[in-house]
DNA sequence: CATGAAACGGAGCGCTTGCTCCGCCTGCTC
DNA sequence: GAGCAGGCGGAGCAAGCGCTCCGTTTCATG
């Protein structure tokens, strides 16, 4: 019950204070982008041109403040890839795997901060948004590939979601025409043409 | 030119020293094996009921401890793989690829150090031993079912080895019914009947 | 055994990292 | 413009890391 007669404004803050929470998110993203989540605060401060005092009364936590930076990068990529979408489904579905990788291999810990966010993985709860903001468009294209009979239609949007994830790890450490010819092969396998029969997802064996 | 006459013979250790450098090499083996590349020295030092001196008498660096320890590790799966072979190509080269990634479940740090010593890593050159134990027998399990006929004609032990290491990057955190279905559709991936045109290993785009 | 060379253990050094504390300064309000 | 709530900076703390140093103990030899 913050406020007895109705919710609160919740008082605009002061215009420095604002401006600082921004370039924190700026040099946050940045440096999680080139070099991966291990990122020492004080340099994150420095980049920001902020003190450390600044940082850690905007977030509680390096991890919180992580989470922000990510939260918002993952928005924008997921309103990019929306946005690039033809309605044609398996050029769709590959168009949007190599545009992930091509992005991972320009930011190697973009995809660090997906993977973190895989169902059963130990504190994950802070990462949830990295996969709530691309698992949704992941099911569609999914979807679409399924319904235009070229995805083979046993994979799930959690087979391509783990297969992106996969091929994102080693997309940064090896030269683009290998990774390139590993996502080709691998979309060959998901053809609808390739199916044989695929465990099932639940069963132990 | 060690010895004047003829081959030092390096005159047997101490049998102290020398059942305490295997401790070490097996104390080191296990934690890499549970916890990845990043363990405290001091810890494999307790493991192996063995002092900080001791320690870093028997190995200049942790690094090196690292490296002859996974050394052994390579050798002894190398050794397995080979004899789990059966003649039957795809059998082979599939069945390697599952127990490959079953171990990699068991020691989520295992292919971690293969990863480091993929070409073109930095300081790679203290891994790559690694690779050495590995990398011949995969490359001659893809010539064989490249004579079968049953692997597609334009993949390289390259491409198989890097699928390797992004599939190993996934297992240990998912559940195993999860990345069986991964292999599997990888594996329809490699199969002859799924080729479609590939792009050039070497060429940029 | 006695004895010396060699191996042993572990306290401690120097460095990095996440985070806190507190005196100073700044933007907003009247 | 005066006053002050609140934001600001950065020195410094505690914990964790790789590694070293040196007094003590152990093994092999005659």
């Amino acid at each position: 019950m913050p406020s007895p007669s109705a919710a609160t404004p919740a008082a605009a803050p002061r215009s420095d204070a604002a401006r600082n929470r921004g370039r924190l998110l700026d040099a946050a993203a940045g440096l999680i982008a080139e070099r991966g989540s291990d990122v020492d605060v004080r340099e994150i401060a420095r980049r920001a041109e902020v003190g450390m005092g600044t940082l850690y009364r905007h977030f509680p936590t390096k991890e919180a403040l992580l989470d922000a930076a990510l939260e918002h990068v993952f928005t924008s990529w997921a309103t990019a890839a929306s946005a690039a979408l033809t309605g044609r489904a398996w050029a769709d579905l590959s168009g949007f795997l190599a545009d992930a990788l091509t992005r991972q291999t320009a930011s190697p810990g973009l995809l660090d901060a997906y993977c973190q966010a895989l169902p059963g993985q130990a504190g994950n709860t802070a990462r949830q948004h990295c996969r709530q903001q691309v698992g949704p468009l992941i099911a569609e294209l999914v979807r679409a590939a399924h319904a235009s009979g070229e995805l083979r239609p046993d994979i799930t949007a959690e087979d391509v979601s783990l297969l992106l994830v996969a091929l994102g790890r080693i997309a940064p450490v090896v030269p683009e025409p290998s990774w390139r010819r590993i996502l080709h092969v691998t979309l060959d396998g998901l053809r609808a043409t390739s199916a044989t029969h695929l465990p099932d997802p639940d069963r132990p064996s």
